[in-house]
DNA sequence: ATGCAATATGAAATTGATTTCATAATACTA
DNA sequence: TAGTATTATGAAATCAATTTCATATTGCAT
């Protein structure tokens, strides 16, 4: 069945048909001529002769780094709800934290198929400033802040500064970092400036190195513990870069009858259910992560629809779980 | 740029450069000359084309009911990882439970554009079932048993059996189950099948109607919790149909100054990320989800390759974690 | 020298839509 | 009554590939 058997079967020509599902002229008759042909038939345009012909794919790509993240899976939920709602299908790259697949994903997507791409980024090396610039398709970056670029991202930086300076006001004046990597600029970099901002803002400058790295895993966060520890003795805090890390940081502590709250204060970033399960449960760090994916998809719409519209650059705010935050958002 | 220009530069027909890249007859000397000009260009031959004249879409559907959830997130990071290094691309549906959104997008899926799908159902009607018969790509369901089709999925019934087995074999006697709606024939049915038969099994028959049902989140298994000891006091273990449901309940008794496991055992299903955190660590059962996800993606695979092979319905194994079991997976 | 298979080649048809262009029919203005 | 808009219409070109078919060339056996 295509438009040609439609347009014997209605008495008009292919243009006809293709105009009555395109609001184009057309005469009552002739459209409830076709209606009825395409009623009986249950015909449906193919949708690779139209993409072929029209250049549009009517499909959104969305680059993430994995999808069992609790974070990251919130992003990709509050992408979907709103794609699903429009015209538009998702075609869904994973690169495993490999930069290179997101370069190659980005310039795949781009080249072929897809009409616009969100791009849920940990690390922007210059090779993706360099690409990004060339991409044909609007882009907007989700979790990452790139200046010049649609982007939705989150305060890290003084979700991180507050929550230190929580630390300290609650008469926390030893405290230790766990890190994610600095290449991740939200997760990595932002959050440990807003530690150290905030330390030196109080003047515990002495603080400023008592960091630790570790990667996006309990067990990760439950080694780096031990190494803190074992690095700077009688810590009374510790802030983990991420929910996992700190619940890591938790399982050491409770293994080694280190007492939490009393001896050590515990804080991860995500609000995720692992903050709310143990026990004492984690002072963390709200992110309205499906609204990021959401606002950043409904962005990208609006750029498909109306083409250029202004830049924007989107900071959301965050709340703090589990301690009194005197500070606003 | 399109397979005309590149036959104009290279001397040689459209045909002859489409033979070029598929494989068909061509002499040395042209091959060369193409491969020159496609070089020199940078041509890759339009993918919309070639899916209008073949008929291949090379896009593999998924459909899954959400994405946030740690056992699905472990599906799809299994479906996907095997995914990036095949030709095929995904196309990502998030029905969020409904099942009427799963026969829409099953049916849009196979109307249009691709050229087989994976389907993570929770619940299978008799329309999934009819609407099953009818799609004409090929399906490879994972998570759930359906006769008659191609499916990879756990081995739930005789892991709550086991489990349940193991608590009473520990001397928990008094045990009650928070179960998951029934309508999910594996997370549902199935483990609360495998909880009554083995409760009977071992004559203790007056255990078959202690239960509840909960949703899938932490806040319900807290709720149900409560629910489960009004209604049957002084129990001695308690086994739940996911881990998020246990973390919850781990709450409630916390919260309510019960001593987990001296006065209740607390299992779950899943081995979450949140089974290791609480304290102390839920039991728990590991299934292999990533594994179910690649199974389920290269069955299909297969299926697209050397176009029917036999039916197949493929039962993974599971682990117990947190306890000894003495009988086999 | 002839016949036959194997190897190469390109012209043209095909896939299924949209869109341009020319033109027909009608209504409205001067 | 002629001249101009407006509304409808379909023929044909277009998008960018694959594939069929007819044919040309070559090698080899008879």
């Amino acid at each position: 069945m295509n438009i040609a058997d439609i347009a014997r079967l209605a008495g008009v020509s292919r243009a006809a048909v293709s105009r009555y599902f395109n609001d184009g002229y057309i005469s009552k008759e002739k459209r409830e001529a076709i209606r009825k042909v395409v009623e009986e038939t249950g015909y449906r345009p193919s949708v690779q002769a139209q993409t072929l012909r029209t250049k549009k794919t009517k499909m959104i790509g969305v680059i993430v780094p994995k999808v069992a993240s609790a974070s990251i899976g919130r992003i990709v939920e509050g992408v979907l709800s709103v794609l699903n709602e429009s015209r538009y299908q998702t075609l869904l790259a994973v690169t495993q934290n490999d930069p290179k697949k997101e370069l190659e994903y980005l310039s795949a997507f781009h080249e072929k198929q897809v009409d616009g791409v969100i791009l849920a980024a940990t690390v922007l090396t210059p090779e993706h400033k360099c690409l990004l610039k060339t991409v044909s398709v609007p882009v907007v970056i989700v979790g990452q802040q790139l200046s010049g670029h649609y982007c939705v991202f989150h305060d890290d930086y003084h979700a991180t500064c507050s929550l230190t300076k929580l630390f300290l006001e609650n008469g926390r004046k030893k405290l230790g970092y766990i890190s994610a990597i600095q290449q991740d600029q939200a997760v990595g970099a932002e959050r440990f400036r807003g530690f150290q901002d905030a330390v030196c803002g109080m003047g515990c400058e002495e603080l400023m190195d008592h960091f630790v790295t570790a990667s996006f895993s309990v067990a990760s966060g439950y080694e780096k513990t031990r190494e803190l520890l074992e690095r700077y003795r009688d810590l009374d805090g510790i802030i983990c870069a991420t929910d996992s890390m700190a619940a890591g940081c938790m399982q050491y502590l409770r293994d080694h009858k280190i007492e939490v709250p009393k001896q050590i204060l515990v804080a991860g970033h995500g609000d995720s259910d692992l903050a709310r399960v143990t026990t004492p449960p984690l002072v963390t760090v709200h992110y309205f992560y499906e609204k990021s994916g959401e606002i950043a998809v409904k962005m990208l719409l609006e750029l498909l629809g109306q083409g250029k519209t202004a830049l924007q650059e989107v900071k959301l705010g965050y709340e703090i779980v589990g301690l009194k935050d005197n500070r606003g958002a």
